[in-house]
DNA sequence: TTGTATGCGTTATCAG
DNA sequence: CTGATAACGCATACAA
């Protein structure tokens, strides 16, 4: 039982104007036409109220112009962020699209794969933590900050470049003894490369630290544990902190407020993601910013590109530091 | 060029199953087949690697099972939330999300329904503060917040219960001064009726109040001269104040604190809507919560229902209050 | 229960 | 430049 919506196809749009059902759909598709037939062709479509159904075309064609975003969810405001961009930039070049929240649930991710593939749409972008989630080869598929193989493109911010850049960032504001703590997915993915660059600085400026990098999400009270112990007489044994993610960051910056820590004065801290409040107000913490933006139309800039062309497999954007209060520079940045 | 992916079809199905067309469709879509049948579809789905494909059920049925969500953004974390559960409560019933951002935008709009349109989506969920938005009315259409006419169904918060419940919790706090900020938009939207509750809950009250209800998105300027021009004696006139949205309140209580005026101990504040931070973690201010899942899962279900059964045009969804640190009870919730 | 045949609305090919 | 016509993949009414 069809809907009674703009019922009028292009047969009856060809009937009405009397010409041929093909010139009324190039008139519709904007090729060449001769302006008498364009004229009887506009009057009829008008007369008729006509409204294009793009399902013949899909069905014709195989394309949907839709993208479908794979991604946990939109409450953690990176995702947000993420989310924003990408469907900018989709729009910027006339594709729709369709939004998957998988939950970080593998099942979710297969089932979604499942439907886009169904639903025939363009390409996929895909923001997933499954280590062995199957990557379909008869669709264009880009991946954020996960790499699974030379195929499959990944984009990501320099996570690498940006622990480096923490580690430079603390000692230039006059820490000397730093730490990191984070998530330490054991997996190849880009953002465990934050620890490894942070390493890596430190080294090389001869600057003594600390790793807490935990290999599952697990519950706060490890990190509160790690904190805690390096407590003696009121003082932290740590006067600089390189943290994952800002949503960590602020967890911690909360516990040490608790515990009569002042930051930034006792301990400086610097976050990773670049969060605002509400989106667009202050940074929540001094942080390393992704270019998100860049990264969103990145992924679509290859998910459009033809899949028999090279496509790069993996692409770092450069990150920025922000002062977000909980360092001791100003706000003028640095 | 129809790319290569799964490009077997149920008529190929049918051929190496020995069986006719109909009974794959009816293998396909679970409906009662022979059981030897049945075997025999599916051992050819296996060996041909056949996947289903929507594309030929929408142009036959002219369902796409695919619901438009029109909203200005995703970087508003209230916008991330409804997103959020929408798209959640769309996935319970089997629907997919194409997700449209309108940034407010007029224009975009329009094309963004026409397109939906086109695609022929079973319905529309929109988030707009256009009054003079055309409704199609040939496709469900649901909007948030927005009153349009009885003829479109339109789900909100009690925002006029939740002004109410403002009023009364500052005074049940102590507040004896108390003052509305926010925006009026002159449109009979629901948001607007946040100060009406206020207002009548003073009124009952008999309690003084001052309202700041600015017409337009104005800059911030305007309530902060407000703020400043009630200040005597570096003491505010108020003791309490309601805020319309938690955007709005966060601002203004950093002005505040700029102007040596604490929050709570001073000023009491609360805001609308109830955002946290990083969306799990504490409330950003003391607030109304608005029952977002809850909006999501009627709106969904009211997209869902048949046109000709009776929508009902208005549905307000109750409120809650939540502490955020911005008002002097405790934690431990009123 | 299964087979057959038609049509959904569009694009694209090919002949005029 | 335009007209006629054949697909595209599937659901479904109808016949067997």
């Amino acid at each position: 039982m069809a809907r009674e919506r703009g019922s009028a196809t292009m047969a009856d749009v060809a009937r009405e104007a009397g010409v041929a059902l093909g010139t009324v759909s190039r008139v519709v598709n904007g090729e060449s036409v001769g302006d008498i037939y364009r004229g009887k062709v506009e009057a009829a479509i008008r007369k008729l109220g006509y409204q294009y159904n793009s399902s013949g075309r899909v069905l014709r064609t195989d394309r949907t112009d839709t993208v479908a975003l794979m991604i946990p969810n939109t409450l953690n405001p990176f995702f947000g962020l993420l989310v924003h961009h990408i469907n900018l930039a989709l729009e910027k070049q006339n594709y729709k699209m369709m939004l998957c929240f998988t939950g970080n649930d593998r099942t979710r991710e297969e089932e979604y794969i499942q439907m886009a593939q169904s639903n025939r749409v363009d390409g996929i972008i895909a923001l997933t933590y499954n280590p062995d989630l199957v990557i379909p080869e008869d669709i264009p598929f880009v991946t954020i900050d996960r790499f699974f193989s030379a195929s499959v493109p990944c984009v990501a911010a320099d996570n690498f470049g940006g622990g480096v850049m923490a580690a430079r960032k603390l000692k230039e504001l006059g820490c000397t003894r730093i730490a990191f703590l984070g998530e330490a997915n054991a997996l190849t993915n880009e953002p465990s490369k934050r620890k490894d660059g942070f390493v890596s600085a430190c080294v090389e400026m001869g600057m003594p630290f600390e790793i807490l990098a935990l290999e599952e999400p697990q519950s706060f009270s490890e990190y509160e544990h790690f904190l805690v112990s390096h407590v003696k007489n009121d003082k932290l044994a740590f006067d600089g902190l390189f943290i994952g993610t800002d949503s960590l960051a602020w967890q911690v910056i909360g516990l040490l407020r608790k515990m009569n820590i002042r930051v930034p004065e006792d301990v400086q801290v610097i976050g990773f993601d670049g969060i605002r409040i509400f989106g667009d107000q202050e940074y929540i913490v001094s942080t390393i910013v992704q270019p998100v933006r860049e990264i969103a139309e990145t992924c679509v800039d290859i998910v459009r590109s033809n899949p028999l062309s090279n496509r790069p497999s993996l692409v770092c954007l450069p990150v920025s530091y922000a002062y977000g209060g909980s360092t001791l520079d100003q706000p003028g940045k640095a």
